[in-house]
DNA sequence: GTCTATACAACGATAGAC
DNA sequence: GTCTATCGTTGTATAGAC
């Protein structure tokens, strides 16, 4: 252990070790928001989680509605984000998909907007709403373009390639149900991510 | 036409050429509901919809909660059986699937007790959560089991059914938030049904 | 920046007239 | 059976003290 004198002398600089309390609700209402959908979760709730009080949710997000956005979109960017990163990895494209599946499956966090979405759309604005489904897009292109240079190199059946991505992330959803039920675990998880990935790629036909 | 005289003497049978009231009621929370999920649907609202007041809503459903589940469990009910009918019919497995996803596609009405259910936990009790997911267990047992059929006689890959099934409507899902993208319209639903029904047939590895 | 207290609307549910 | 009217609660949002 390091004794005292070797310390630099003065205050030492703020570490921030408490996360920052916007970020905080924001994880919390993510986390609410994506367990029960917009409408059946009350700020109420959202700043318990946080371990604030509803009027701090208020002083950093003005709205229901903005929270929710603002929640929302940044799932959905750091989805993105991890999802390109695994897919970028080197190694067959089936076994890349089979990483990602593992990874995504090992997280409660739904990816589908249209789940995400349920129940909000008459309190979000428009303006509001085509954001969120533009944000959706984005995840949805980092798979399909990953699809579609498989495809152009011979590797792919030549099949629309946002269809099949949007196929994935379905397939993706019910295998997070299946977890469920199935009990869930890290076995659980393996099992459920090797079945979902053969299914996408070779379908149910018989060889 | 046929003269007077011919009709029988007396009072015509009431014919009922209105529907039943709770009826009504129950097609109209069934649609709320499936386009809303269970908490961003208010008691005016259905009752709006049914063309009646709230109070007569709660006359015939004492609570919310029973109304969500009578209304989701009938539009199971009637979904199952129109599933069985149309997998009950002859050819090859891979026509009937196509002709049931045409027809699930055409209609707005979600299948998916993951879609439903959102929103819904907290407020039902853990007795009307279970029978639920019986229901949808008996749908999807429904298609897993002409899928295991087409497998005990070497037709389809032997793979788990009802995961298969799961899989299947999963697909559907996603679909039907495809075909509202594309614009609705039957040349759309048609585009549609065969390129999910082709994926989850042939998969997309290259043949 | 965070708190307590509260205004105001919406909602689930009920009472009682007809 | 269906209505109007209303109760009690919850939820969004804000005001003002500290």
């Amino acid at each position: 252990m390091r004794k005292a004198r070797n310390r630099r002398p003065g205050r030492p600089p703020q570490v921030e070790v408490d996360e920052p309390t916007a970020e905080k609700i924001l994880r919390a209402a993510a986390d609410c928001f994506m367990e029960e959908g917009f409408a059946a979760v009350s700020m109420d709730e959202v700043a318990d989680r946080a371990g604030v009080t509803k009027a701090v949710v208020y002083y950093y997000f003005g709205s229901k509605t903005e929270l929710f956005q603002r929640a929302m979109m940044e799932v959905m960017r750091a989805s993105r984000e991890r999802t390109q990163a695994i897919l970028r990895e080197g190694g067959p494209l089936s076994e890349r998909l089979r990483k990602l599946t593992r990874t995504r499956l090992a997280i409660p966090a739904t990816l589908d907007m249209n789940h995400i979405l349920r129940g909000s759309q008459r309190a979000l604005r428009k303006e509001q709403l085509e954001e969120m489904h533009q944000a959706e897009e984005r995840l949805v292109e980092v798979i399909a373009q990953e699809l579609a240079e498989e495809m152009a190199r011979g590797r792919l059946r030549q099949i629309d390639a946002m269809f099949a991505a949007r196929s994935y992330l379905a397939l993706l959803g019910m295998g997070q149900a299946e977890i469920r039920r199935r009990g869930g675990g890290q076995a659980v998880i393996d099992e459920v991510a090797e079945e979902l990935v053969d299914l996408l790629w070779r379908g149910i036909e018989p060889t």
